[in-house]
DNA sequence: AAATATACCTTGACAGGCGAGGTATATATA
DNA sequence: TATATATACCTCGCCTGTCAAGGTATATTT
């Protein structure tokens, strides 16, 4: 269990959406992605991302269509909608202020 | 439902630690303290409160002891150990590390 | 032939948060 | 006098996001 697991729950949903804000991807590069932003140091558990996509459909938030690849594994594509991108937008300032919230609370 | 609910989630331990380092405490002093230094936007639920109280002293991150009020309510005391202390200061570094995590995450 | 990489998915358990409810003492108000 | 409010503690059981474990299929590398 990685360090940083606990505290970045909750984010999962404008991780992918944050991927998602200037082009359409799938599963597995936003995993990968992921990773090499971060050094390796933080991945998406496929289970969290996959019930991440479901949510986020569900509300609204992405739109998915399958690839045409003619080789290889298929590939579900997902795109931010309008909403999405409102949703997104109001979870940076909701991240903002909770950041300042947290750090004010863990002062000694 | 208050906008940063999710996102302090997992923060509860450290935020009591925090109010703990300093001096001895009770539950309902330490959600007043961080209802003002918050300005009232954010407080801990009862049951969140004493079920993180259950788990930090069955960690031995802390310990407890009646007051010896002899006027109002009782209350139970809390005291952070020489554990909670390591425990804290590993989170604070913990928080840090997850702020720059979720910051690179979140931008697009 | 077998291992690895790509790419998707579901099920069920777990843990933290919290709504709802309960107890008791003391003070302020109607 | 009754009742509301503030102080102060507690438990039960649900909800939700995470994730370990397991599964499927295609293509490439060893």
């Amino acid at each position: 269990m990685p360090l940083t697991a606990d505290l970045i729950r909750g984010h999962t949903e404008s991780i992918i959406l944050a991927h998602l804000f200037h082009q359409d991807s799938y599963g597995y590069e936003i995993n990968k992605s992921i990773q090499e932003k971060t050094g390796g140091s933080y991945e998406l558990k496929e289970a969290t991302l996959y019930s991440a996509f479901r949510r986020l459909e569900q509300a609204g938030a992405i739109s998915s269509y399958w690839g045409d690849e003619t080789t290889g594994a298929r590939r579900r594509y997902y795109t931010i909608t309008a909403l999405g991108r409102t949703l997104f937008e109001q979870n940076k300032r909701d991240w903002q202020a909770a950041k300042q919230l947290i750090d004010t609370l863990l002062e000694i």
